[in-house]
RNA sequence: GGGGAGAUACUCAAGCGGCCAACGAGGACAGACUGUAAAUCUGUUGGUUUUACCUUCGCAGGUUCGAAUCCUGCUCUCCCCA
């Protein structure tokens, strides 16, 4: 018997809505249940997090995970919460993806042999080899256009305008679930909020084709407390992959979680339990300036999403590059150096420029990019926003051996959190 | 097809012959305060060899000593009438 996946995603906060019956019908038995990815990155961001570890706790629960990624739902283009035409994929990009998406999926659910072991689907699967006539016949013929219209996805749209293609969306995903509800059993999609009229059109036709019981649960939308998009940073969105953002980069995402949302999102993407929860806000809301919250967000996450080691050197290099001191950094051998700060960005000069000292101006932008213009350094510069090794400096600094540690690297800072090291070779 | 309105920096949005690298708001970055939080206050927000110069106000030309501002053509967007 299963444990209750409702419950614990209710006092998690990961439901926004769902279909009447869904938490008996799970109750009374393990059951399959599927949540598709989109394969319009060769990454997932944090965002996807959310959907992932619904999944996890469906699996968690008993239950028997399936993760979709879309590979034909990918060639159309879902228009739910886009404002205008998606640009098309081609098939070579969109398989790529397809492979990197599964190999990431993997890191999160148990994908063994067992009653529910996760599997991996892929709808161009049995997308492919459907002629169109044969899907207007079998699935369009059950779906009306009055259905289809009056679905907030198409309804915004209309205005703007939206190819048939895209229209024709959310029958091709509905078509989805009723493919996994005969073949696999699944009686329940997951899904982010804006899934949900794609996701009734999946329950519609299982119902109209006469198939068996289907049911829906969607998860909120995760903003942040200022009302800002989650998962960006002024950089992009915030990968999971380690090329794309670094495992550094990663860590400090999580630390810099508000105190508002780390009470929200230690909930949604960490497997910890009721008691532990509760006990680390408490402890929280007692010092805050300790930031357990956050610590702990970012250690679980980190661990789940690039391993120990990245932890490990992660959090080492958050303490020696946000220390008040350059001593930490300053004893660090030449090897564990380029290693702790593997994910800070760097760049690398010659020891000639360095000969007569290098201007600082030069040593910001020109010679390494880390600022976009010589105006710019020299902006942060006034601001005083500019430091070498930990100690602020002024616009007319030279850079020479002395600043040296380990004989070859210099650490430039830019407020408080953005740090460069520039290799002197 | 006929008529009208518009296109300005990351976004919104002023400016309608010189005082415009372009008001203001939002965003972003930085400083102070702190806890790498939030809120607040302050500064910055095209480039350079920085009291000056260069490039930028949809695109291409033109008028003028001088144009984001006037004229011509083009492209695109929106609205109204058929």
């Amino acid at each position: 018997m299963p444990k209750n996946f409702i419950e614990e995603l209710q006092w998690r906060g990961m439901i926004h809505d769902m279909m009447p019956g869904t938490e008996e019908a799970l109750n009374k038995q393990v059951s399959s249940g599927y949540i598709g990815f989109d394969p319009t990155a060769d990454s997932l961001h944090v965002g996807s997090l959310v959907q992932i570890m619904i999944l996890v706790h469906f699996q968690r629960a008993g239950h028997k995970p399936y993760a979709l990624v879309g590979g034909a739902t990918g060639m159309v283009g879902d228009p739910s919460g886009k404002s205008q035409e998606r640009n098309l994929l081609d098939g070579e990009t969109l398989d790529h993806n397809v492979v990197c998406v599964k190999k990431q999926l993997e890191r999160f659910l148990d994908f063994n042999d067992g009653e529910n072991g996760a599997e991996m689907v892929n709808n161009y699967d049995w997308f492919k080899g459907m002629s169109f006539l044969e899907f207007i016949r079998d699935v369009g013929k059950h779906i009306s256009i009055n259905y289809m219209m009056s679905k907030d996805s198409v309804k915004s749209r209309l205005e703007t305008g939206m190819s048939f293609t895209e229209f024709s969306y959310q029958l091709v995903q509905g078509y989805d679930y009723y493919h996994l509800n005969k073949h696999k059993n699944c009686i329940i999609q997951l899904g982010g909020s804006d899934q949900w009229g794609n996701i009734v059109t999946g329950t519609e036709l299982i119902r109209r084709k006469g198939g068996g019981e289907a049911y829906a649960v969607t998860t909120p939308l995760i903003k942040k407390s200022d009302g800002t998009k989650f998962g960006k940073t002024e950089s992009g969105n915030v990968w999971l992959d380690a090329n794309q953002t670094s495992a550094y980069k990663f860590y400090q995402f999580w630390i810099n979680t508000s105190d508002d949302d780390a009470e929200k999102y230690i909930k949604i993407f960490t497997l910890k339990s009721r008691e532990e929860i509760e006990r680390l806000i408490d402890e929280h809301r007692e010092s805050t300036y300790k930031r357990i919250l956050q610590k702990a967000l970012a250690e679980d996450i980190t661990i789940r999403v690039h391993g120990e080691d990245a932890l490990a050197r992660a959090i080492e290099a958050s303490a020696a590059l946000f220390s008040k001191t350059i001593d930490g950094i300053k004893n660090l051998s030449s090897e564990d150096f380029l290693d702790v700060f593997e994910g800070v960005q760097q760049a690398t000069v010659t020891k000639s420029d360095l000969s007569d000292g290098l201007g600082i101006i030069d040593a910001l932008s020109s010679k390494t990019g880390f600022l976009s213009s010589n105006g710019e350094a020299r902006r942060e510069l006034k601001a005083n926003a500019i430091s070498v090794n930990k100690a602020k400096v002024k616009d007319d600094f030279l850079i020479t051996e002395t600043d040296l540690m380990n004989g070859k690297y210099v650490l430039l800072g830019k407020g408080k959190k953005t740090n460069f090291i520039l290799i002197v070779e």
